[in-house]
DNA sequence: CATGAATGAGAGTTCATTCAT
DNA sequence: GATGAATGAACTCTCATTCAT
């Protein structure tokens, strides 16, 4: 496959990706994917066998993406503090544009396809953020900035948390000043008060 | 309708809760629905005439089975503290059982019709649990047993974490001390110490 | 399935077998069929899953009726040489309609699925020919009306070439009078001498 | 069209004959034979715009390769019954490897385009044999060794009978032993005693 | 009320065929 | 010459929905 071919293939994975948002992972068709490409029935085909491939490559390249732009943002010489405040405003940021994420689908997907456990992108996705932010919470804990007991726990609850707000934002009408409370209350969870 | 015919709507919705417990909601068809009835092809058409009406008389009847499953447990001399930990087990055994409920289905459909908010099934139950944590906060703090200084907010996080918990069951393998983990977390927020 | 099922379903199977007499039975599609029953296209998947299944539908009732076609024109005091005349008679009358019947759709068949040797209908009706045939001239034998000294070969031989004018009769054009030729040739092999 | 595009034409015609082999005649897509000669799609339809044109190719080269196969075997001082042995022994050769020969495509081919009768290979082929075969007799009959009243039905017997054995192989399983008896019975039907 | 046959829209998929490169 | 991307027609199959019985 050359190097059009590749552009192409990004393109749909690009196209597929906003239909995928609009529509979840389920309903979503191969006509649904056709059309927003603007492609013809056959073609499609030849990049992509079905919906379920094209949705793994949609997450393969969010992940890429993903990955680093919260840690490209962090500066030499913050603080724990400091760095937490942007993780929960970069998360913050995420929850904002959930009308632009892919987050319904990937529940669907994983839904859908529990059994294929292998590459579980959710669970990665998680388990990293936690990690990230359980070393955040010690480092703070050990300068004496934050207050916490049980940092891997207490890093798996604001994770949850967040979790709980996507859901929310998806199914119900949340403001950003309900969001906002919840995640300053999850930083004076550890001794942390907002000052925004 | 006489009272057979509300035997019958019984039934089928009973049946239908099933399958959308197994599959979600947008990809359950009129078909998966039949055949779960045994049923005839127009026979469902009588009494329904679309797989969102009946996912929304599920929903309807889940509320009212719902609602006085926790109260009915609250003894007269039970203290705040007794009551928030019946709330909790309850929640868990919720969780527990996440295979046999509705909670990916009603995500999707929420997901799938946002425009019509009227009576959003989500958004009232999640209220209604928030306004009786708040309660029984409030309640606790003032009797000495709790401490918290903001008991809206602190109700309404541990609902949030139970819904990304819920999530976190249905796509990714939680298992029950993790699930024991994060709950005893919230109480402890509290000022609360479990101890089983 | 009611009396009015069965009905229409053999009225399938009379318009398909059109189809496969016209096409052979590689290339006959559901639409074909569907077209010649001036069904709707979902119509004829309430009685029939694919071609390939109506195809031996098709055979089993061609089987059914064949079966007493040439029996029931046996009479009582009928010597072996009649009755082997009869016999032949019939397979002239049955190459004639080639253009009427099943052979290549059943040569087809049983080349593209010779891995299911269980109920091989060409393969019955070739020996149930081939028995018939052998009683009969070992009958003649006996009875001093014919001459042959490995009657079991002697019928398979027959069939054989008979196969050989049906193919030749679906390729290359065939006249009655080489059909002929060749049939009495047939007989003459076992010392009877056909006069008409 | 050059050297190398003769070269590649035969090429192609070669690797469509084994893929008519597998599949018959009319299920064969263009696919089927890009895939088979790995060349591109839009290659195949340089030198070929059909597969009805490929197979005719293929049946040309075919009709080519076999014309001298048997004749090059026959000695100069064969008696007519040596070379009936031969030919009878080819013809098994030719039946033993039906795996590997093009009856069914053939037969196919001849069935779906009977209109144009110019030009039939399978005719041609047929007349050929039968034409030799009753020389053969002939002669046979002429020096005493074989005994005949009327070489060219035999003849034609023979190719029929033949005929009717590829039908069974590529249909029926036959076996080797069924095969050579039809054969020898063949030649005991001209008076000859085989003796292998 | 209840049935299930029937219809047709629409999704999935494969290929013959064309054409810019 | 050769490639393979692209198109669209045609086929398979499933289902929502209707309707005669």
């Amino acid at each position: 496959m050359g190097e059009k071919s590749q552009q192409k293939k990004k393109y749909i994975i690009e196209k597929a990706r906003e239909v995928f948002i609009e529509k979840g992972y389920r309903s979503v068709t191969m006509k649904d994917i056709i059309d927003a490409c603007d492609i013809s029935r056959g073609g499609l085909y030849l990049y992509f066998p079905s919906t379920q491939e094209i949705f793994l490559e949609v997450l393969k390249r969010e992940q890429e993406m993903g990955d680093d732009v919260f840690t490209s943002q962090v500066q030499e010489d913050a603080t724990p503090t400091d760095i937490l405040s942007l993780f929960i405003a970069a998360q913050k940021a995420e929850l904002m544009k959930s009308k632009e994420n892919l987050t319904m689908a990937t529940y669907e997907y994983y839904f859908a396809h529990k059994p294929e456990k292998k590459d579980n992108f959710l669970k990665d996705q998680f388990s990293a953020a936690v990690g990230a932010l359980t070393q955040l919470i010690e480092m703070g804990v050990e300068e004496g900035e934050m207050y916490c007991e049980d940092p891997v726990t207490a890093a798996e609850e604001i994770m949850y948390t967040i979790e709980g707000l996507k859901i929310g934002l998806l199914t119900v009408e949340l403001t950003e000043e309900e969001i906002d409370k919840q995640l300053d209350y999850l930083l004076q969870g550890l001794g942390l008060v907002q000052e925004n």
